[in-house]
DNA sequence: CAGCAGATTGACT
DNA sequence: GTCAATCTGCTGC
């Protein structure tokens, strides 16, 4: 079932972060429907986190988003050219948000495949599975309860010893908050465990 | 206003 | 392993 209003509220980046693995990210758009589990997730804690776009409150046309009510998207452009999706949680004002890293595809393959011009299907990146799912920054400010972007939680149930967490990937620039364990990924079979920091 | 780096990816040596 | 693609925002002239 479709994720609340108060699910995005009632939790922190860092808990929403863990708590996203294993629920099931979904865009209907123009009646194409395409959908995967959520395998991959890195949280930025607002205006105290140096790699985050809203550190020291800072407040531009790209980030404003960040500042929205929890249940709301913020994509923007990285690199000029990649869409990336995040899920902006907490109240007004509190510019937490949990970038989605990678999906496992369940819906609408075929789609998918067409929207990447690829033979082969892959959603292992930030910038790949907005492009599978058709996610674009024209989407920025859309809100995950009533418009065409929404979180269900399909009941799977991701166990710690499925979840590997480790520092969050190309954030260099934020100094010490780089080696910060912000990073979850679910991996069948592995045991948890901290990854050892490995400099990009 | 010029230069540069960035929450990345895919093509190529 | 290297590098180009190309938009936003920050720094410095």
């Amino acid at each position: 079932m479709k994720l609340s209003r108060e699910f995005y509220r009632d939790r922190d980046a860092l808990v929403a972060a863990r708590d996203l693995l294993g629920k099931t990210l979904v865009t209907s758009f123009q009646g194409r429907r395409t959908a995967g589990i959520i395998t991959e997730t890195e949280a930025y804690l607002g205006v105290n986190d140096r790699a985050s776009h809203a550190y020291g409150g800072r407040r531009t046309a790209r980030n404003e988003t960040m500042y929205a009510d929890g249940g709301t998207a913020y994509i923007y452009l990285c690199y000029g050219i990649h869409h990336l999706f995040n899920v902006v949680v907490l109240g007004p004002d509190e510019p937490h948000a949990v970038l989605i890293r990678a999906i496992h595809p369940t819906e609408g393959l075929d789609i998918m495949l067409e929207r990447r011009g690829q033979q082969k299907l892959t959603t292992g990146g930030p910038g790949t599975l907005s492009q599978a799912l058709g996610i674009h920054t024209s989407h920025n400010g859309s809100d995950l309860v009533t418009g065409p972007i929404h979180l269900e939680d399909g009941g799977m149930v991701v166990e710690r010893a499925d979840m590997i967490i480790g520092p969050r990937i190309g954030v260099d620039f934020a100094g010490e908050d780089a080696l910060l364990p912000f990073r979850f990924r679910y991996e069948s079979g592995r045991v948890g465990q901290v990854l050892p920091y490995t400099p990009t």
